[in-house]
DNA sequence: AATAGACTAACGACCGTTAGTTAGTCATTT
DNA sequence: AAATGACTAACTAACGGTCGTTAGTCTATT
């Protein structure tokens, strides 16, 4: 791998776990077998750095859902609506993109909260898009319960993929998988049809 | 207010908004409208003023629910959760202090994992027992489906509270009353029993 | 009532360290 | 010959923290 892509895993995983703040260049340099300096033969500054992640983290995103949604694409409502929803939560597994992703999207550094909020908001409206044209192909198939409003649904299938994303922090990897059984039941109890 | 109080609720707000190593005592110090050394005068270090902090807020969280269980102690259980769910979720309202603790729980500071984890698993505990018991008592009046298990109900809870907690990052309180009604009709069609 | 000592909380000056960044150099590759 | 990517050296700014001093306040003694 050369060194771009390196000190880019190397910033992604720093990131993650230690914050913009709390990640020096001298550490990614380090990571990386190269001096300080040399960091910036690759990225005209730290924020630059962070930025290109956040952008790359916010397309994988996006590329994750519809991934799942054209995987899914003949599959019954429910079968497609349980994917995409394990598939957000899985995200966070991603080594650490999952949880820089999360950081950054709660916490975004506050020295560059405008170019952050630029791609936060792109994001959510794609993210948007995609699942209210995904709700009403489930309502079609009559699928959902009538007396469901499309903003509840969306309500609580953001609160649970954050809810999801949350407890990747606190559980391993085994543990969520049973988690999510139990969450999915709820939840898949609470939006269908009789 | 004296001066220890005002340099804590000063933290309080610096700390939930820039993070530990986003926040200098410079500024805490100016906003406070002392210099930096006489912050010393007050608390050994920086790490004991956000220590103290995380404390106080790990203390309120129990406070808060304990406050709930209390005060809806005779009425039927659908009530008890729905308001135990409400104030969880709007304790991120309180001021500084939501944004804190959720920054607290998600990224504590790296410099500080040991201690910081020490809280969190401290108050994490005082939760779970307390949460068993009001489920235990929601099974005795017979208000939760047979089939639900509490490791479900358990999981769903957290899910939503996390999620939920997540979701005051994004929307204003009124959204997010709207948003809680979405989610709360899902959750407990999800587990009452029929 | 006046004073001496102890304590508190503020301050300016300063310390050692480290942050992000720039300039200039040099070997290797294209 | 030009471009790339590494390096050393060094910069300014800012960090958390320390020190000695001072102004004010409470208490106890005279």
């Amino acid at each position: 791998m050369n060194t771009r892509d390196r000190l880019k895993q190397i910033g992604l995983s720093l990131f993650a776990r230690h914050g913009y703040e709390g990640t020096t260049l001298a550490q990614i340099a380090t990571a990386a077998g190269i001096k300080k300096p040399s960091i910036y033969n690759h990225f005209d500054s730290k924020a630059a750095l962070f930025l290109e992640l956040s952008r790359d983290a916010d397309d994988d995103m996006i590329a994750l859902i519809d991934a799942s949604l054209a995987r899914m694409a003949q599959a019954p409502f429910e079968q497609r609506l349980r994917h995409l929803l394990q598939q957000c939560a899985t995200f966070a597994y991603r080594e650490h993109q999952g949880v820089f992703y999360k950081r950054f999207l709660l916490f975004p550094p506050q020295e560059l909260v405008t170019e952050a909020e630029a791609i936060i908001d792109q994001g959510e409206s794609r993210i948007d898009r995609r699942l209210i044209a995904f709700i009403q192909s489930g309502r079609r198939a009559g699928a959902l319960r009538a007396t469901l409003t499309d903003d509840h649904f969306i309500a609580a299938f953001y609160c649970i993929v954050d809810g999801l994303l949350s407890e990747t922090f606190m559980y391993e990897r085994q543990e969520l998988e049973r988690r999510f059984e139990g969450v999915w039941s709820v939840f898949w109890r609470g939006v269908t049809a009789d």
